[in-house]
DNA sequence: TACTTGACACGAACAGCGTTCGCTAATAAA
DNA sequence: TTTATTAGCGAACGCTGTTCGTGTCAAGTA
């Protein structure tokens, strides 16, 4: 009934002018997961909210539920996104060790290079396709390496909640630099600074052992942690190969 | 003033009575910090709103923030309360594995009768006198077994980790669980049920391995999982220690 | 005993969150 | 051309952690 307007009736002033230019956004699930991982890469997953992945698509909060059921699958999918990036180890003739010790690495550079989306790989039993094609390579690997499936099984639950619990573990740190607002320098120098000085000022009749071994307890760095791990892991899952047991 | 009200003149309608009984309320720390370990237990992390506790002892959220910093703070207050629960295994004539492990059982058993307060354990790098504790013990324990202080202090890490990031996920399924409303058996029996229909439906031919052995994947149970991890760390020290390396 | 002082208690408010409701308008179908 | 469907989205709800300013009591001082 609005063609009256067109017949010379201006409308009536109180009567909002329609949209002037209503070019239909084309929003789509595709485009909010890129958008919601631009703002997680950017400026973490504190930063990643629904309002603001809403603001960057140039619309409200309430424009996003027609794609995505909620916060929680929206971190879901942006979690299976940042997998596909991880490349399985091709060399199929390497000793199951080295193949087993470079998905690991892998996992956690792809893990760590996009802030703290570890948060989200151990909050989430993943069952992605992305996952999957990790947990098929993972197991199949544990099996020809000569554990029992079960043994498989269990090895590859225990080896992805280490690398996840890793990463968290790191992202925690990121997260924490980045509210600091400090460089990642200052904040390692500030951080370790106070454990330092916290660990000497401790009473050695009570921690003796700690307070004798605090340049040890301080040395190791974010690496190297990770490969000691995985070290005891891999020599752990060695050992029950071993005829013995 | 307000002597003249007991001298017979009825006080203006208009201005409020005074509180009925002003006893004026006890706050401290410990209170506080009792009050949120009951939420924490009764309804678990999430409940756990400063709102909710200032509602516990009749009295509005602002007055806890005299007595705590914030949240995140009350938190690690309420987190290092649970640690004092922990035992330490005190037969120390026994094997180091067998101690090593008792302790890892008894954090884990710990952690776990405390709702989802894992989740704190992971978010933080604990420092209260009650975490040292743990960590004295585990240190002095690994050095006695035979590690060098520098990859004892990297176990100890790796360790800790692996307690933390197990509970954390084991807390995480009783969230669920506890948000879906269900009993723990209904929601077991539907969780798993819905994870083996999704591996039963797999492509076998993009997914042999798994499709071949969904049996193995879907048997482990958490206890059994948390023990075969351990396992591995504790196979993969003493491997360190062999004189080979 | 009267007064001052300092610390704690706390109502009210702020800014931000995830999510829902219901209307608008553009498209697809008839 | 008319109708049905549906994505887009403004506004609101109820929740969160935290801060401000005021009120009020208890102890210390004169």
């Amino acid at each position: 009934m609005e063609r009256s307007e067109a017949a010379g009736v201006p409308a009536p002033p109180w009567r909002k002018p329609r949209k002037p230019a209503a070019p239909r956004r084309q929003l789509s699930q595709e485009l909010i997961i890129e958008t919601g991982l631009r703002i997680l890469d950017e400026e973490g997953l504190d930063a990643l909210t629904m309002r603001r992945v809403a603001q960057e698509l140039d619309t409200g909060p309430a424009s996003l539920y027609a794609h995505v059921a909620n916060k929680e699958e929206l971190i879901e999918l942006i979690y299976e996104k940042v997998i596909e990036e991880v490349r399985l180890p091709e060399d199929a003739g390497a000793p199951w060790q080295d193949r087993l010790r470079a998905l690991a690495w892998e996992s956690r550079r792809v893990l760590t290079a996009h802030a703290d989306i570890a948060r989200a790989a151990l909050a989430n039993v993943p069952t992605g396709p992305n996952s999957l094609r990790l947990a098929e390579y993972m197991f199949k690997l544990l099996i020809e390496a000569g554990l029992t499936p079960k043994a498989a099984s269990l090895a590859m639950d225990r080896l992805s909640l280490y690398i996840a619990g890793d990463t968290f573990e790191g992202s925690l740190h990121f997260a924490r630099q980045r509210a600091s607002g400090w460089s990642v320098e200052e904040y390692l120098r500030e951080y370790f600074g106070q454990v330092e000085t916290y660990l000497r000022q401790l009473p050695p009749d009570r921690f003796p052992t700690i307070a004798a071994h605090v340049d040890d307890l301080l040395e190791g760095g974010d690496e190297e942690r990770f490969d000691f791990g995985l070290d005891l892991i891999i020599a752990g899952i060695e050992a029950r190969l071993r005829p013995s047991r």
